[in-house]
DNA sequence: CCAATAGTGTCTGTGAGACATTATGGT
DNA sequence: ACCATAATGTCTCACAGACACTATTGG
């Protein structure tokens, strides 16, 4: 621990957090101020672990509450060419994050730190590095393919749920409409998947209820792995 | 380009092969000589593309005709709690390798600089850095997931092939039976896995012919995915 | 009253798993 | 002759996809 950040060696390393939610029925991604405009939340890697640094990063976009309970996996390693600085590494993490409400966050006196953006506003627009284009690219592909065979997309739902809400989960990340009588058939059927929710009854702690015929409200299993998998309906 | 490597400053980073490989009915991994002596290969990342490193890697085990159809992919990176020379980080690559033949490679005067080891034999005996125990578990367990939906087996056998021994490959990678009968179906009718082999019928371009009843030739096919997935059958 | 949606029920095609059968080659 | 294995065929069960139907709520 004695030796100092000096200028860039043969190769520095940031850790940059893809971090996902669904805000209305858009899949979207969290991202910061920086110098030069709005980028995904990144830190210099220092050592130590590098999960607790995306853990730590990912603790300040969202309230404690929610970030406990999001999903955060590490996406891979990317090599920037860097022009002057040399070569960096680049240690993406996934993360999903629950509806936290609106998309401007964390307001200060010269605007808001952090934002959401949607990531169809994002791609293509320039408005990111360009091996981060590719990052997004990668993250949402992962989040696609685990929502087929895990149970992640519970934490993208505020935690009363409906399986119509868990449904629109689903088709957000997708991006294709699901049967809703099939898909409730599947994840009733899937043991641990989800619980019924204690005190369902009448009351609806839910604020707006969602449906017309009061849908049942359910809470995160305790299972992490779908068996069988929930294929997509894309893949034929 | 100009900044020289000096002595690590706040973090370097190394490129990890894993290469696996079944050599007799084992699921084995590719390992070079060290000053200490053996570990997976290594090579500091200096710059460039990390695939390109790893490649340039790959193609110092094994001839280049087995090299070129190897599969090869990043598994993750780790960050390595050195004691003295800082955090330094280890991106790791799988990559798997056709059976090469004798576990013994590259001999020079003072012994050979590259063997296979048996990963049983490897695990749990210490003769591996700490991190490089956890690589290989996660390396494993990503060959055995992608052998579920990808045509990656076939990268393991070499190229005229029986399904008796494309099936083997996966018994080793799985670690189970499988029902030959079952399998066979199974292979067959997923397009693009595998393709009659030319010149199938006498003469058996294979030095000891495996099956006692001349079993029929394939190459590889030109599919990558499986669809569907041929699942293990822990599963459930 | 009508539209939209939650939930239930039912049918069918596909595929996986298990088993039986035949053929062939080695010991 | 016997055994091990390759290859083919068949049966059953589970599940995905599609559809029909009812109930309930909001406009």
């Amino acid at each position: 621990m004695s030796k100092p950040v000096s200028e860039a060696s043969g190769s520095s390393a940031t850790v940059v957090l893809a971090a996902l939610t669904v805000h209305q029925g858009r899949l979207g991604t969290f991202v910061v101020r920086t110098l030069t405009g709005w980028g995904l939340p990144r830190s210099e890697f220092l050592g130590g672990s590098l999960d607790a640094v995306a853990a730590r990063e990912l603790a300040t976009l969202a309230p404690e509450s929610v970030a406990t309970t999001s999903f955060l996996e590490q996406l891979r390693t990317y090599g920037v060419e860097g022009s002057a600085t040399g070569s960096s590494l680049c240690v993406a993490y996934v993360a999903l994050v629950a509806d936290v409400g609106p998309t401007v966050l964390n307001a200060t006196k010269s605007g808001p730190s952090v934002r959401v953006f949607d990531l169809d506003d994002l791609v293509g627009t320039g408005l990111l590095r360009a091996h981060e284009e590719q990052l997004l690219a990668d993250a949402m592909e992962r989040v696609r393919s685990k929502f087929e065979y895990t149970t992640v997309a519970t934490s993208l739902v505020t935690d009363p749920f409906t399986v119509p809400e868990l449904r629109r989960i689903y088709e957000s990340v997708w991006g294709v409409p699901l049967h809703p009588a099939n898909f409730r058939r599947k994840v009733l059927a899937t043991n641990g998947f989800v619980q019924p929710f204690e005190a369902d009854l009448p009351g609806r702690s839910k604020e707006g209820g969602p449906g017309p015929s009061k849908p049942e409200l359910f809470s995160r299993g305790a299972a992490s792995l779908l068996h069988p998998a929930m294929l997509r309906p894309e893949s034929r």
